[in-house]
DNA sequence: AGTCAATGGTTTGCTTGCAACTTACGCCGG
DNA sequence: CCGGCGTAAGTTGCAAGCAAACCATTGACT
């Protein structure tokens, strides 16, 4: 059997799935007519699915053919430089626009991330959360939009940055600084908070990246 | 006769440029067969064309179908606010990576579109290039790309900020004082200019709106 | 007369099949 | 033995057709 039909997902989040789950690897090659048997659809779907992702440039052409797309280093310091300055200017609505409430449920979510600490799996589960929240907070659509873009880009990067051991802790640290400013609706301190804890995690990417 | 045969651009490209010449307006629904006849091409190029422009948020669904997006007052301060950080980071980061070669180009853009003057196309056009090659500039393909997404996404509003009377004399005036930030490699100097520069447009906008 | 149901037409979503193109393998010649 | 060319297999792009969901109009019943 090919796969349970039950699956009432549609094709482009199934392949978009395979990849973040690391099934198909940045590299490598996706041809239709295997993804259609693979989920028991036929090559329409498919394609739609594929052309999605390659507008959101998580496959890249080669040729003729479709392969999911890689981040060498220089791609990966440039996704980066945007997303800082996305993610602050993030910061920056979400201090002037967040709603008492959506205050309340950041606090919340650094307060109750203290009991993740160790488990990575959970901190990272933990970590998409708080960032898609403070998104929301600024109540800019276009916003949320381009950074879901950044966020499914980074899928293409294997580990996450919070696998480093301490990073979580501090990672929860700076959380507590960004919502810190943002309850005080200081713009500026919650820019320059967001943007210093992308930079650290970046920094401890890198870290990563050279020790293998 | 429907369509010249000899059209050798995609369903993509055509639905694109139909909507950026107000062929289909904010708020039009876009039918497949419609299309289909129109452009002398089946249905399926044009269901792959379709979900591109909807990933991009060109156009959006309403039930089943499809029909262009169109920006309220909101979503309009919405899309300037990104645009604006966008810009300003392009700017910056062109100022620290152009060459001395994307330099003296940028430079004679300016002082060639000067004659412009009055021209309302011509300025719109010389317009898109010259922010696109300081997009260029800036060196990062992620950042490209993203404002890319914004400027086909200002293909929903109708007229541009140009059109406003002496607006394209100020305009120039300002492309000039960032060009000189990026010669000066002042980075700063560079992101403030280019973001006052949208500020000013997205003024000039709101005017040009509230007139009617 | 008003409301609900049924039916016809329209439009989307998917499948299947065909044609064009690319790629890779093997064969032949140098 | 190596290189170039031809052919065959594989893969993509497109078209046409079919089934299912949706919309609206009309008719019947209360």
């Amino acid at each position: 059997m090919t796969h349970p039909r039950t699956q009432n997902k549609d094709a482009y989040t199934l392949i978009l799935e395979a990849i973040d789950l690391g099934v198909y690897k940045p590299g490598d090659r996706l041809v239709e007519s295997d993804l259609a048997d693979r989920f028991g659809v036929s090559r329409t779907p498919i394609r739609e699915a594929l052309q999605r992702l390659e507008t959101q440039s998580l496959l890249t052409r080669d040729g003729r053919s479709l392969i999911v797309a890689s981040l060498d280093h220089n791609q990966l310091a440039e996704l980066y430089a945007v997303r800082s300055e996305l993610e602050g200017l993030a910061a920056r609505l979400a201090a002037r626009h967040a709603t008492q409430e959506e205050v309340r449920v950041l606090q919340e979510m650094v307060s109750d991330d203290r009991a993740l600490i160790g488990d990575a799996n959970g901190l990272a589960r933990a970590n998409r959360r708080f960032h898609k929240m403070i998104h929301l907070a600024s109540h800019n659509r276009f916003l949320v939009q381009q950074l879901d873009m950044v966020h499914r880009s980074m899928a293409l990067m294997a580990t996450t940055s919070l696998a480093a051991e301490g990073r979580g802790e501090v990672a929860l640290q700076e959380h507590q600084a960004i919502v810190t400013a943002i309850k005080a609706r200081n713009e500026d301190a919650a820019y320059d908070a967001l943007k210093r804890h992308i930079s650290k995690a970046f920094e401890t990417r890198l870290k990563l990246s050279a020790d293998r």
